[in-house]
DNA sequence: CACGGTCATCGAACCGGTTCGATTCCAGGG
DNA sequence: CCCTGGAATCGAACCGGTTCGATGACCGTG
């Protein structure tokens, strides 16, 4: 069961058993069909923790997310996947890694306990003190997101930023003057959440341009929340005949909120935002909306991970994002009793 | 960085460090000070691939879910998280391994790679040879769900055959006559998938029981399947006035076919099924529907396997739950023009 | 005062791999 | 025929912890 064992079996030494496995020295045919027979007839595999401890690599990536509790979106569902998926391609597991803030001991351990090679990091805050702790230590980690100021890291995100402009844009060409932006809970705008951050700074910058009439919210990620939140909308303003959001988790109660307040959609109400794709079509009408591409994001962040692990001293890497807007069933053109104003 | 380099300022031995932060023998107080103060000022963390290798454990458990590729549910999703954050408070990580036949070769390293000291597994089959392996080989796993004979094993699972029933019953008694029944993908059903097969069997029985005209669909797990199975459901007979479905992604589909055939939910039609509450939340009207409790089997799968961990002889141990169906807006009386034949 | 027991500590062995340097054997070149 | 060099293999050291057995100091007891 152990690399002595497999030695002994098949009549050489442990380090001959080694080579013939890694191929890092050259061993006689014979004495490799040998070996190879004693160890497909023990189903031998060697012992990672071992491996590891000998080569300084534990073919393991960290995947560090924030703290359950809360729930998660759909989002960071498909992140996990197809992170997963790509990390298998490579031969790497994945290890999950719950860790909010750097101050967290977990996160802390993930590093110094040298359990993966590398990480993967998930909602990035603008000044995120867990970026700063890998760059210091100058730990092997791409970011799914980005910070303030990322020119030295390696990261893959999305641009925020313009493609909430996008949606503004198109609710402004369809003629809409009274808009709502309904983003990410406040705790995560307040601990300053990169997305959150910049997609409220795209709304604000496009609304003024195209000189609209605007409100902005935060939203719960939930249904309930998302149905509450547009209760405020049209209490606020009931002129408003759009929206625009972030907030995939409250999608399912904006539009419940537009039922029962008789708003339909796209009719008198247009509904828009950066959500994952599979989960606009989930609602109906199905969403007109930027869609998240969550799968190839969590592919290009291992294969700029793998990357980074290959070449240690190669210069930072980055992928920004910025998905066409799918032209789905829920915005159309302002007219009719919402917009008598 | 090392245990030497503590030794060495700190002016002891190496096992003198080892047993001042293990406490298994007694150390001076003034050494275990000394120590103590060396090893924060270098911030020392032992490394885990080392202690692993020495005693055996790797403080990990893995967690088997099938190959993405297909995509998740939001249940999933729900288990993902809720077993990283129980593992987390008994200071275990989760390894993540998406694997799903036990020819797999990944799923054979988990377990002979030793990088993990226990497995949960979900997804798992009637027949499923993965937790036959385990089984074989008395590695320490826990299932989420249970095969068709479970006595041997540790599990937690839902009764999906009676809340099926319950949905069944709950729309029988309403007085729909014609009911639906919209399954998982067929190829989970067909490779033997537990919920699909006793959720249909729940529905088969309860319906004879009470004399109803049914029939059964299997869904792909999106909404566009939902809403092609939906028109078929109309198609097929049109008397239908309910359905029962344990296809979470496919919810929202089915809502949109209903909406395009202009049955109004639960005026004209019945909707419910066996779904977890979060997802029931965010259609509208929101869901009647046996909630699963995904959290709570996440935390009570970890909980289980921390004991099977801690006490390698105990006898095994499993939960059955029956969660209560939710009353939400979903279902309504049988009545109107589609309850004329 | 000799003896037995506890406390504190140390050195050495071990976990299961990888890797370096040395050794042996053999073929080819001068 | 001797020398050189590459192929094949082995033993030993090492990675960074844990744990066992031994040792010496110190204590109380008969």
């Amino acid at each position: 069961m152990n690399i002595g064992e497999i030695a002994k079996r098949a009549g050489v030494s442990r380090s001959t058993v080694s080579y013939a496995l890694s191929g890092k020295r050259s061993v006689s045919e014979e004495t490799r069909r040998k070996i190879q027979q004693v160890i497909d007839e023990l189903g031998y595999i060697p012992n990672a923790s071992a491996r590891a401890l000998a080569n300084g690599r534990t073919s393991t990536i960290g995947l560090v997310f924030p703290p359950a509790g809360s729930h998660y979106t759909g989002m960071q569902l498909d992140f996990i996947g197809s992170v997963v998926e790509a990390a298998a391609a490579y031969d790497y597991d994945v290890l999950l890694s719950p860790s909010g803030v750097d101050s967290d001991r977990s996160f802390q351990r993930l590093l110094a306990e040298r359990r993966v090679d590398g990480a993967i990091l998930m909602e990035i805050r603008l000044q995120d003190d867990r970026v700063d702790h890998l760059v210091e230590a100058d730990f092997p980690a791409v970011c799914i997101g980005r910070t303030a100021h990322p020119e030295g890291d390696w990261w893959v995100g999305l641009d925020h930023t313009a493609l909430v402009e996008a949606c503004v844009h198109h609710l402004a060409d369809l003629g809409h003057t009274h808009v709502a932006f309904v983003n990410r809970p406040e705790h995560l705008l307040r601990s300053g959440y990169e997305s959150a951050h910049r997609g409220l700074e795209g709304f604000n910058k496009a609304a003024a341009e195209r000189g609209l009439t605007t409100r902005t919210y935060t939203c719960g990620d939930d249904a309930a929340s998302g149905q509450g939140c547009l209760e405020r909308i049209l209490q606020d303003d009931p002129a408003t005949t759009g929206l625009v959001t972030l907030n995939e988790a409250a999608l399912g109660g904006l539009y419940r909120g537009l039922a029962v307040a008789g708003r339909h959609v796209p009719r008198d109400f247009s509904v828009t935002g950066v959500v994952a794709g599979r989960w606009a079509e989930t609602v109906t009408p199905q969403l007109t909306a930027a869609d998240v591409p969550a799968e190839q994001m969590g592919r290009l962040a291992v294969d700029l991970l793998v990357e980074r692990l290959d070449h240690p001293d190669a210069a930072p890497r980055h992928h920004l994002l910025t998905p066409p807007i799918s032209l789905r069933a829920s915005t159309g053109p302002a007219h009719g009793r919402t917009t008598r104003d």
